[in-house]
DNA sequence: GCAGCCTTGTTTTTT
DNA sequence: ACAAGGCTGC
């Protein structure tokens, strides 16, 4: 078949065609759950590069990059078929397409080329790091609230001026303190954490003209995939590419928006059309995935939402098998039942166990899944790609290569000084930290003039030499063309202090416009990435990607070299009986770097860094694994399955105790409806809704009521399966019991209940109206009590700033103020 | 300086 | 239940 713009249209139905031939202006393609939207989009792609447009031209974007591979191969596969190679069609998610913009316009926000990308943990260590800076204490600012906050002000492009302007209460007023220490923790390492690839990728192409006007050249085409999961970053980012040639295609479903918690904002694909005047709406209803059965529990569940935009999916597929819904005893024997039901599929009906997966809402439920699987002997495969990266030992050895690409990240060098242990201990790490922080050099020069250091024992003084030395070598191996950071007066971290003239944009950012003065010489370069491939008929819009330094051997290369002179693999092998598992896993990251190098061949360290910090979940999944999958509800997204069982379809779980709340917002509740939606949608033909009457949580046995949601779907679409004993006293609270739902909830509340002494707080002492003490937020007045076990919230108005919160009543160390 | 024990806390979901 | 961080004893 010829390769034409009319044949990459075949196939597609009316709609899809008229989203797959709208390549100029704006476009938005509302699309249902499993209406074919991958289809439509890399069709879309292909009859582009149809009509002409230079494949480099075209950018998509989407959430993981594990979907963008995906895409990148369905593209290449339509366009092989035609004789002719999409290569260059550049695909990535939005952190490393800013991953590579910020890289090259590094040196426009104040950064060498260098610089580290820190992963939540580093950011954890920054946080810390900056309360202790700041003397505040860890109990009343607790470090993952901080952080939370502070990536709520990268999303919404608040500088930490900006926040701290803003600020209301006490507590505000604090986080934004401790922002602004650890945005300068960040600039001292060299390094920007994962909102900072979105926040300073919006910010350069917003405040500096030439890179907006190169990036907009570059990327005239705009396809941006999931797009109702994205923050103010991210549409910030959007708009400034797409702004000028305005050929920007948004697809997604706001019935599946599920990222609200993480800073995305519904309303940038609720109110498009009015973001893009003369926007084109294309409307994908017809669902090819599910059975009618399915998508009628699917479609009744999600209209009790009232942020939507209407749409109605149909299908033509047969009605099929009722939904299970099935109840046990304990998560054991839920965990039993599901691999028993999936085995038999799997050996009467022939389903291959990598058509099959369980959802469940939070991580922890895997286990007793796991251990299930093991024991039937049933092939798995769990989507937790970022689980092996997290091990101390594969961080080690990765802390390593960071300080050598990256000499100034005294966060990793600081973790891995005395890793092995070389005599470093707190003390001498003190005596180095006082004496970089004096002189203002990183860690690891500190090191180097370790015989400077006054009060140093001369045996660590003799470590640190060594050390450093080390390094040197590593580095003069590693980094070949790379100028030594250290050495580099113009990223002296006292320009960040410098007064800029005045400013009355509230996300105007004084240390931001210093950076952009001195971008005037600014000469774009190419990440290899990023570089168009050499076509015959085209030539590539940008040169060639500049010398990259070579790697001898490779990242793997390096890597052995590190284990080997750092002394890591002596130490792992040392107390190999002790945990045999840590020569393992750093042999494991060996392999997996090898793999890197065939991949990307004269990659550079930055690359594979850069590709291991951005890594999901789900990028590691195989799709021919022949495993059955499992994965949180959230990491679903986007995939389908013939056969799906949801795990703890129960209140507080499904949805999450978090959303039920009488104090929190609606807004939540609708996000976890959303979520259920998600998880039975992926669900093709079979679908097990579970529900278990006990549930072990923080090793505490929790009585359990079935999940509201039932209430919201259509008794025929299910098929009630119990196996719970039948037992005196509560009866079992189903899905079912719709009238005496609310007061069984309630008794059900009230017995489950663990046995505590009245010193531990259960709610039962505490009644709205009562006046209490917060250690952090002072006096206040109970509005309401929500009884739920340990889970028992209480919202308290307090008297001064802290204003009205929802606290879990036994970690809230509340105290009652008698009057 | 370091290993092992004990206390403490634990807001899902993730790039 | 489980992990991380602090403390104690060598």
């Amino acid at each position: 078949m010829a390769f034409t713009a009319e044949s990459v249209l075949q196939g597609l139905t009316a709609p899809q065609r008229q989203a797959a031939e709208t390549i100029d202006g704006p476009l938005l393609v509302l699309a249902g759950a499993g209406s074919g939207k991958t289809r439509t989009i890399t069709r879309r792609v292909a009859y582009m590069i149809a009509n002409g447009i230079p494949a480099w031209n075209i950018l998509a974007i989407t959430f993981t990059n594990k979907a963008a591979k995906e895409m990148k191969e369905r593209i290449d596969h339509l366009l092989q078929g035609a004789g002719r190679m999409g290569r260059g069609v550049i695909v990535a998610t939005f952190h490393s397409l800013g991953a590579r913009i910020v890289r090259e316009y590094a040196d426009v926000v104040g950064l060498p080329k260098t610089f580290t990308i820190f992963d939540s943990a580093d950011q954890a260590r920054l946080v810390k790091q900056a309360l202790k800076d700041l003397s505040l204490s860890p109990d009343n600012f607790q470090p993952a609230a901080v952080l939370h906050a502070i990536s709520g002000a990268k999303n919404k492009l608040q500088s930490p001026a900006a926040f701290t302007q803003a600020a209301g209460g006490f507590f505000e007023k604090n986080v934004g303190r401790v922002y602004t220490r650890y945005e300068a923790l960040l600039r001292e390492n060299k390094a920007v954490d994962f909102d900072d690839l979105l926040l300073k990728t919006a910010l350069i192409l917003r405040d500096n003209a030439d890179a907006r006007a190169a990036l907009q050249e570059r990327h005239q085409y705009i396809l941006i995939d999931e797009y109702q999961d994205t923050n103010h970053a991210q549409f910030v980012i959007a708009h400034m590419l797409a702004m000028n040639h305005k050929n920007i295609c948004a697809t997604g479903d706001p019935d599946q928006s599920i990222y609200g918690w993480r800073g995305a904002n519904l309303n940038n694909i609720l109110e498009f059309e009015q973001f893009f005047p003369n926007a084109k709406v294309v409307l994908l209803e017809q669902n090819y995935r599910s059975t009618k059965v399915i998508l009628q529990a699917a479609s009744a569940l999600i209209a009790r939402n009232t942020k939507r935009k209407k749409k109605d999916l149909w299908t033509e597929n047969e009605a099929g098998p009722r939904i299970v819904i099935l109840q046990t005893n304990d998560e054991h024997q839920e965990a039993a039942e599901i691999v028993r039901r999936l085995k038999e599929h799997h050996d009467k009906q022939g389903l291959a166990w990598d058509k099959m997966a369980i959802f469940y809402r939070v991580n922890s439920l895997s286990r007793v899944l796991e251990d299930a699987l093991m024991k039937a002997a049933v092939p798995y495969q769990i989507a937790r790609g970022t689980e092996f990266y997290g091990r101390k030992e594969v961080k080690d050895v990765l802390a390593y290569l960071r300080v050598i690409a990256n000499p100034d990240d005294s966060v990793s060098f600081g973790r891995i000084m005395n890793v092995p242990p070389r005599g470093l201990g707190d003390t001498s790490v003190t005596r180095l930290e006082a004496f970089a922080g004096e002189r203002g050099i990183s860690m690891l020069a500190a090191c180097g003039l370790a015989d400077q250091i006054e009060g140093l024992l001369p045996r660590a003084s003799v470590a640190c030499k060594k050390l450093a030395e080390l390094f040197g070598q590593w580095r003069a191996a590693a980094m070949p063309a790379a100028p030594t950071v250290l050495e580099d007066g113009s990223l002296a971290p006292s320009q960040r202090d410098a007064v800029a003239p005045a400013n009355d944009d509230p996300l105007y950012d004084p240390a931001f416009d210093q950076v952009l003065a001195d971008s005037e010489e600014y000469v774009p370069d190419m990440p290899d990435e990023m570089a168009p491939p050499t076509v015959a008929d085209a030539a590539p819009p940008v040169p060639a990607a500049t010398a990259a330094p070579v790697l001898e051997g490779g990242i793997r290369g390096l890597m052995e070299r590190i284990v080997r002179e750092s002394g890591l693999d002596a130490a792992a092998k040392k107390d190999e009986d002790a945990d045999h598992e840590r020569s393992a896993n750093i042999a494991e990251l060996i392999t997996v770097a090898a793999e890197f190098d065939t991949q990307n061949p004269g990659g550079t360290l930055q690359s594979y860094l850069e590709q291991v910090t951005l890594i999901s979940d789900v990028d590691k999944l195989q799709d021919s694994g022949g495993a059955v999958t499992l994965m949180t509800l959230h990491a679903a997204k986007g995939l389908e399955f013939p056969f799906v069982a949801v795990v703890g379809m129960e209140d507080g779980l499904i949805p999450h105790a978090r959303a039920i709340g009488f104090a929190t917002s609606p807004d939540e509740l609708e996000e976890e409806r959303r979520l259920a939606f998600v998880g039975i949608t992926r669900a093709m033909k079979h679908l097990i809704l579970s529900y278990a009457r006990y549930r072990m949580i923080r090793g505490q046995t929790e009585r359990t009521i079935a999940s509201q949601f039932f209430q919201e779907m259509p008794d025929e679409c299910f098929e009630e399966i119990d196996l719970t004993a039948q037992e005196e006293g509560l009866g079992s609270v189903g899905y079912r019991d719709e009238a005496s739902y609310a007061r069984r909830a309630q008794q059900t509340r009230a017995a489950a209940v663990p046995e505590r002494t009245a010193d531990t707080a259960t709610g039962a002492e505490y009644r709205a109206g009562m006046l209490v003490r917060h250690p952090q937020f002072g006096m206040g007045r109970i509005a309401d009590v929500t009884p739920a076990g340990a889970m028992t919230r209480v919202v308290v108005q307090f008297q001064g700033g802290a204003g009205r919160k929802t606290l879990i009543l036994q970690y809230a160390r509340l105290e009652r103020v008698d009057t």
